[in-house]
RNA sequence: AACCCCGUGGUGUAAUGGUAGCACAAGUGGUUUUGGUCCACUUAGUCUAGGUUCGAGUCCUGGCGGGGUUGCCA
């Protein structure tokens, strides 16, 4: 076939905006990005959304993004979630290359920016109180009014600005104004603050300062001074632009790099504010940022979901100006895409029933051939131990199976994956009645699950061998990670956690699972997917259930 | 209430002013040594009222609906 059958790729709102700019020679045919996270947490879903628009834009253009911290905020920010984020950025699969910086790193510079905003008699020290300022900024119908001090003469404002910067008043006392208008309809062009005086710990800088510049003021210049085509943030910035365009134009800066937004991720039953996620660790409802039930970057990958889902799920949900509550059975489905691509198949069983075969010899182990992985021949092939007691799941087996029940059941035959066609002859009770031992039998003729005579079974389940099973846990979290539908205003979220959410449960394993490793995701046939978790130790394997597969007998049965 | 942004199947998204398409979800059937995967089919949509036009999801006006903004956070 000639034609070229890559899909036709829409082309989003943003992505038109690059395009037009590039075609217009307007920043000389570059295309330069960022993704500027503040280190006060760990990155979420909803960051990945960012970063696959920050990184993929620049890539498609030959351009390059840039990873900066934008730590402008001493009181929230440490060393712990810088190096979270280069991890996490990393692990998607995005490279910043030579381009990683701190927004700290620039202050002198800002200082100077703001110094020159003086002289041009654009900025000015303000004494008030920030319940003063409240009552000058005036309300959303009202326009503000004038503070005392701001026609004070460019001199005494770079005197007074100094003497902040040295420490002479106290945090709080002063701040530095933006003189633009008090009586915008934009609160935010109201005479905004652009420095204010915070003694605290930069977990860089140490106590080299006590003034710090606002994100307004600080974000612009960031962009600018990094030479910054496009600069991508989400809606609740749109009523920052003519901010973010009056600095730049202020200080007649040569970079004045375009701020765009987009429309910020929700996903229904996802927790998605730091704040809230930041609680969560802290008061110890979860275990860390990368609980696997955590909606994190981090969380997700020790669960099990890999960087190529989470990407293509970016794809998927593309870009608009929309406020959209995305279905978290979206991000499902990209997961179980990628998993049954790439994850090996194994056997484990979870909730054993006792299978003995009445007519295989109890000295005989039998090594049977396995495929690794259906969707993947290239995986290869393992060998899995057979002998005569074995352990099936429960849920395979019904004493009085209905009709549509394809699986055990007296006299029934059913084929063992990989294995034998088994017949069940007898059915075991304990003195409550309760199904303990299935005796059976196998048809020697079947071995490999197939039958020389061609008779077919309607059934295959999964199996160990009871002798060369290995035990190990699994934590079987819900498939959803928090519960809180946007919308459903009100809820506590924490109390919305599933109790569910952290049951264990024991799994009898074939052999060959001892040799997975440690953030591995494998497919439990039949059950679903599990990610070997770095809580395992040499005496135990601990997995996280990523999530399961699709059951449609499950689903009719409900 | 003021200003700004946004309204396409249940959900997420496409459509130089010219056949409303794709994916998820739901449902039906087929293939299958995972009740998985895969394949086929079905259900279902342009918020509303006018206007411009040969022709409007697209452009204009009004209405309705949703979101954002009132930190010395980012």
């Amino acid at each position: 076939m000639s034609t070229d059958e890559k899909n036709i790729e829409s082309v989003d709102f943003l992505r038109a905006i690059v395009a037009e700019d590039l075609k217009n020679n307007k920043h000389g045919g570059r295309v330069e990005t960022r993704f500027p996270p503040e280190p006060n947490g760990y990155l979420h879903i909803g960051h990945a959304k960012a970063i696959c628009i920050d990184f993929k834009i620049a890539e498609e253009n030959n351009g390059v993004c840039h990873l900066r911290m934008d730590d402008t905020n001493p009181t929230k920010e440490n060393m712990e979630y810088v190096e979270s984020i280069k991890e996490d950025v990393k692990w998607l699969g995005f490279d910043w290359g030579e381009h990683f910086y701190y927004a700290s790193d620039y202050f002198e510079q800002m200082y100077s920016y703001a110094v020159e905003l003086i002289k041009r008699g654009k900025a000015y020290v303000c004494d008030l109180s920030p319940e003063e300022w409240a009552e000058h900024r005036g309300t959303l119908t009202e326009a503000g009014k004038e503070p005392s001090g701001r026609e004070r003469s460019i001199e005494e404002n770079l005197e007074l600005f100094q003497q902040m910067r040295d420490g002479k008043f106290e945090d709080g006392a002063k701040v530095l104004r933006a003189k633009i208008d008090m009586a915008s309809p934009n609160i935010h062009m109201r005479d905004p603050a652009i420095y204010r005086i915070r003694r605290f710990h930069h977990y860089r800088l140490g106590d080299d300062w006590c003034v710090y510049p606002m994100y307004d003021f600080a974000h612009c210049l960031e962009d600018s001074i990094e030479n910054i085509t496009h600069s991508f943030c989400t809606l609740e910035f749109e009523i920052h632009r003519p901010l973010y365009d009056w600095v730049l134009d202020a200080l007649e800066l040569e970079s004045h790099p375009q701020q765009i937004e987009f429309a910020r991720l929700n996903l229904s039953y996802t927790v998605m504010s730091k704040r809230k996620l930041l609680e969560l660790v802290q008061e110890k409802l979860v275990n860390g940022w990368d609980d696997p039930r955590m909606p994190t970057i981090s969380g997700m990958r020790r669960r099990g979901y890999t960087a190529k889902a989470i990407r293509d799920f970016c794809d998927t949900i593309g870009i608009t100006k929309f406020n959209s509550l995305t279905d978290v059975a979206l991000l499902e489905h990209c997961v179980r895409g990628d998993l049954n691509k790439v994850a090996s198949r194994y056997l484990a069983v979870m909730n054993p029933l006792k299978v003995v075969i009445e007519n295989f010899d109890e000295n005989e182990v039998d090594m049977l051939d396995a495929v690794n992985n259906p969707e993947m021949p290239e995986a290869g092939n393992r060998k899995v131990p057979f002998s005569r007691e074995l352990y099936i799941d429960r849920n395979d087996f019904m004493e009085d199976p209905p009709k549509k029940f394809f699986r055990l059941g007296p006299d029934r035959e059913v084929r063992l994956r990989y294995g034998y066609f088994i017949t069940c002859k007898e059915v075991i009770k304990d003195e409550n009645g309760e199904v303990v031992e299935l005796r059976c039998t196998y048809d020697p003729e079947t071995r490999g699950g197939n039958a020389p005579d061609g008779r077919k079974v309607k059934g295959t389940i999964h199996w160990v061998s009871a002798k060369h099973a290995v035990k190990a846990e699994v934590r079987l979290y819900d498939r959803l990670f928090l519960y809180e539908n946007p919308g459903a205003n009100g809820i506590d979220f924490k109390t919305q956690l599933n109790p569910d959410s952290l049951s264990t449960a024991d799994v009898y394993m074939e052999p060959e699972l001892t040799k997975v490793e440690v953030g591995t995701c494998v497919q439990f046939e039949r059950q679903g997917y599990f990610c070997l978790d770095k809580d395992s130790t040499d005496g135990k394997m601990v997995f996280n259930r990523t999530i399961t597969l699709r059951d449609s007998w499950a689903k009719k049965n409900k």
